[in-house]
DNA sequence: AACCGTGCCAACCGCACTCCT
DNA sequence: CAGGAGTGCGGTTGGCACGGT
């Protein structure tokens, strides 16, 4: 048995909203605000609307300070960190976006950014331009086998790559993991993380949460290990950090198509932070542009994140 | 000029969650 | 505690605009 209908679908109009219809609604709303009843709101107004559908029009169009148009590289850059981070959750990360909705970040990612993703993968596979990494090289060799010429190595692909991270926070713990791992982390926030200690800084993380992130990393990585040797990517050893930092260089360089596998190696063999991690977003090397910078808090984004869940 | 394919975005749908009684 | 009502969210769809043939 499903759940009732929240309203009178034959008697609801759809469809494009009207000039008259958005003022009505704007002007109810400025006038007297929402009432804390979006079902009751057309009612009043005598809108033939219904509630879900003013708000969805308040929230996403009539809404004062949205922005609409072209989205900036900061905020390309914020999306896919935040995408790589907590995966699909457009609430989330167009709080991040002042003036942006989650349904415009959501339509921007899966028509812009993925495609640019998507795009610059197949034309790097075509030219037959592929990472240096032996991990990545091994990887690809085995996915080739099972695939056909035209969608190739996408198994193998950095995003398919963030799909089995995404997964197995999912498995874990859909919100903390994400949070409380740093190795799921773009390095710029790790850098921070390591500088100001994210949990430090958040009161309201008990101990318990600690420990419990603590054993959920141990966990994951293992999963991250298994799964990488069933897959045959690099040895176990190495898999822990040269995975998750061949999935950043990959991305830089499907998105703004500049390869970095150099500064990756340098961070593998060195085992530790490089002046480079703190640019891997950005479209110029000359001129790094942090994702993560433009925000008052470098961290800010983590701590915004978290208290709306309060974590 | 007409048709077709593609891209884009506003809006819808339905599920899951929260709040209230 | 249970159940209903309202809300939030993410996935999907419909239709318009535009470019190519």
């Amino acid at each position: 048995m499903g759940r009732a209908p929240c309203c009178d679908k034959a008697t609801v109009k759809k469809g494009p909203w009207s000039p008259e219809e958005d003022a009505m609604l704007k002007n109810y709303i400025e006038e007297h605000g929402t009432g804390g009843n979006w079902i009751a709101l057309p009612h009043k107004i005598g809108l033939k609307r219904c509630g879900k559908s003013c708000r969805l029009r308040w929230l996403n169009y009539l809404r004062p300070n949205i922005k609409h148009g072209d989205f900036t590289p900061e905020e390309d850059s914020i999306i896919c960190s935040l995408y790589i981070s907590i995966g699909s959750r457009w609430s989330i990360i167009a709080a991040q976006l002042p003036g942006r909705t989650d349904n415009d970040v959501k339509n921007y990612w899966n028509t812009k950014l993925k495609k640019r993703l998507l795009g610059r993968r197949k034309d790097r596979d075509t030219q037959h331009h592929r990472p240096s990494t032996a991990a990545v090289a091994s990887e690809t060799a085995t996915a080739e086998n099972m695939m056909n010429d035209g969608e190739r190595a996408l198994s193998a692909s950095a995003m398919e790559r963030i799909q089995l991270c995404m997964q197995l926070q999912e498995l874990q713990n859909p919100l903390s993991a994400a949070i409380h791992n740093p190795m799921l982390w773009p390095t710029s926030c790790r850098a921070t993380q390591s500088n100001n200690s994210f949990n430090s800084n958040n009161s309201n993380v008990t101990v318990a949460e600690q420990g419990q992130s603590s054993s959920m990393n141990e966990h994951l990585n293992a999963q991250l290990v298994e799964s990488t040797a069933m897959d045959g990517l690099a040895s176990p050893s190495s898999a822990e950090n040269s995975n998750v930092i061949n999935i950043e260089a990959e991305l830089q360089e499907l998105i703004y198509g500049q390869a970095n596998q150099v500064r990756a190696a340098e961070v593998i063999d060195g085992g530790g932070m490089q002046q480079g991690d703190m640019d891997w977003w950005s479209y110029d090397q000359s001129k790094p542009v942090n994702c993560w910078d433009f925000t008052p808090e470098p961290n800010a984004v983590f701590q915004d994140y978290a208290s709306v869940y309060d974590i």
